[in-house]
DNA sequence: CTGTTAGCGCTTTCAG
DNA sequence: CTGAAAGCGCTAACAG
């Protein structure tokens, strides 16, 4: 049963007119009578026409398509990213296709590949949890379609990308707990190889000596954000031989399993530890005490990012793009305030 | 700087074959000796060559492409079902197109409009909020692409659907309620013209009537269902002259919200109040008290869908295949148990 | 196991 | 304002 097609040819022969003609009716208004063009659409809606995108891709060798790739489509912040990428392209009358890395520089490859062949006019990506090298995304730039990353962006690389300012936010927050009076701040936080949690550890860092705190390896904890690692967390926390009186956790998400073992234990939050995350997972509004956090918009990310995209594609030419840097916003609640 | 694409016949030149065999050994390694598929692959990587998947979609006609279109891309929900899907449809080698509706029809229909013109070989659709005809997926139907509905289906319609049965959800949460002594049950529920909802406050009708409660309208609330609802809700709740014994939200989100804005007046839950959700959010394990709610697996959700549209991509021609209903599951918290 | 050939449906010069 | 003709890159008969 194959439906056949209904092409540009049949309705340039239902109208005694040429294909070019249609062709033209139908997508470049311009340079046609008006009579023409209302014929023209009017049997294409009767005969059922829809165009092929195929064969004018093909021929125009552009896709309007925009390619996305994240490590993770379940998560609260990429989500909100891609509801931002999709709105922004969708106005612009791109289509998306999108694809997940779970995790695995692979996976990002090949689906890197798969994108090549789709012929995307431009691509967005995040990076892989464990992607070391960015070459799988040469073949782009050789034939001139730009790349643009976000979030977990390549360090130095010729890529533009869009992100926030890790070291400064992981600043600010260490900066406010130890304004609180913490001095003993853990820090949970996830691989160092990506840029988002080596930058929020080095801020952490600069902070403690700026207060003149000293650094102590044994309060950093690295693991894999999750909730499940919060909860691996705060048992750590508590088995230690001196309690600790603040944590800064790199998301909300383990920021708050971590919190919720802790308070079963009687810990007092934020008299004992003050805590503070990543983010602004809606979960923070839930959590009681509520979270002091980092508003990352991530919407506003997505959607910054896509524009990004669009104006390069448009350039025609790959600009050597300065990164856009993101505002961000400490959102400071009752997790780390202590009355004096 | 126009790159100059690499086609299969610079390879079939460069190595002294046809194209078609080059094609062949590219891409369908049967009847081809090891020796020229070597070649073939080894060259055409040093060469740069990536395959042209307009020209192949063109000539094959079809596209190795799965449309989704839903209401919003950031729910905690959504981003589970888009997962799955992802996880299912790129083990079988398509490619996703992802659009969201924004709960308007009208961008439903032109998103379905794109899709057709990309020619996907299957279309996964979930509702938008004021979707009251279908017509716009029958282009899908008339050319042989199957469609398939996921959670917001449309009733009766002859397309197959997947989802759970959201009548017998609301009867269990209802007549869980109910067991623990509530009598005045308050039911937060969305567009009646939503087959989610709809059922969900039949099944609630019909649990009180087999618990001889008598159905008192003034108690079904009809709402957005977003946070702000929530909150909106619990004042028109703390208004009504008798105050209910429980709350039945149709969304976690709601219900969390609707329970702080209590909580705050002092209401006691589950003592005073006793609460029951819809969705099982990550929120529900950390509101305090946590929240009963019914577990709607929306991973499995999607990688179901996408199988049954793959299926039906497979064989080739529209099944009138039944719906397929999903297990759901009633997780009952501390915000619906009471203490005899 | 390999080659020849035709054509998928569209756009775009170029020429009126 | 309209038409003729060529070709985007690939695959699938068909023929060896």
């Amino acid at each position: 049963m194959h439906h056949k097609e209904v092409t540009i040819y049949d309705i340039a022969r239902k109208l005694d007119l040429s294909p070019s003609t249609i062709s033209r009716g139908l997508k470049n208004p311009t340079s046609i009578s008006k009579v023409t063009i209302k014929r023209i659409t009017d049997t294409a809606h009767e005969m059922g026409y829809s165009s092929n995108a195929f064969a004018s891709n093909l021929r125009k060798k552009r896709s309007n398509i925009i390619g996305v790739i994240v490590p993770r489509l379940n998560s609260a912040f990429m989500s909100q990213t891609i509801a931002g990428i999709e709105k922004e392209v969708s106005n612009a009358n791109y289509n998306l296709i999108i694809s997940q890395s779970l995790e695995s520089m692979k996976k990002e490859a090949s689906s890197a590949f798969a994108m090549l062949s789709n012929r995307v006019d431009g691509l967005l990506v995040s990076l892989a949890y464990d992607t070391e090298s960015i070459d799988h995304f040469n073949n782009f730039i050789k034939r001139g379609t730009p790349v643009i990353f976000f979030d977990r962006v390549f360090e130095n690389s010729k890529y533009p990308a869009v992100h926030i300012n890790n070291y400064k936010a992981g600043y600010d927050v260490t900066a406010h707990l130890i304004t609180q009076g913490c001095k003993r701040i853990v820090h949970l936080t996830g691989n160092q190889l990506q840029n988002v949690y080596k930058d929020r550890l080095k801020g952490y860092k600069q902070a403690l000596m700026d207060y003149n705190i000293m650094f102590d390896e044994r309060l950093v904890i690295v693991n894999g954000l999750a909730a499940a690692d919060g909860i691996e967390a705060a048992g750590q926390i508590l088995r230690m031989p001196q309690l600790p009186d603040g944590v800064f956790a790199a998301n909300d998400q383990c920021a708050v399993s971590c919190m919720q073992v802790l308070k079963k234990n009687r810990i007092r939050i934020p008299d004992d530890i003050a805590f503070a995350g990543f983010n602004n997972d809606p979960l923070t509004c839930i959590i009681e005490p509520n979270l002091t956090t980092i508003n990352y918009k991530g919407y506003e990310m997505g959607q910054v990012s896509a524009k990004l995209l669009m104006n390069q594609i448009y350039a025609k030419n790959i600009q050597i793009a300065d990164d856009i840097v993101l505002e961000y916003e400490l959102i400071i609640r009752e997790s780390s305030v202590r009355k004096r």
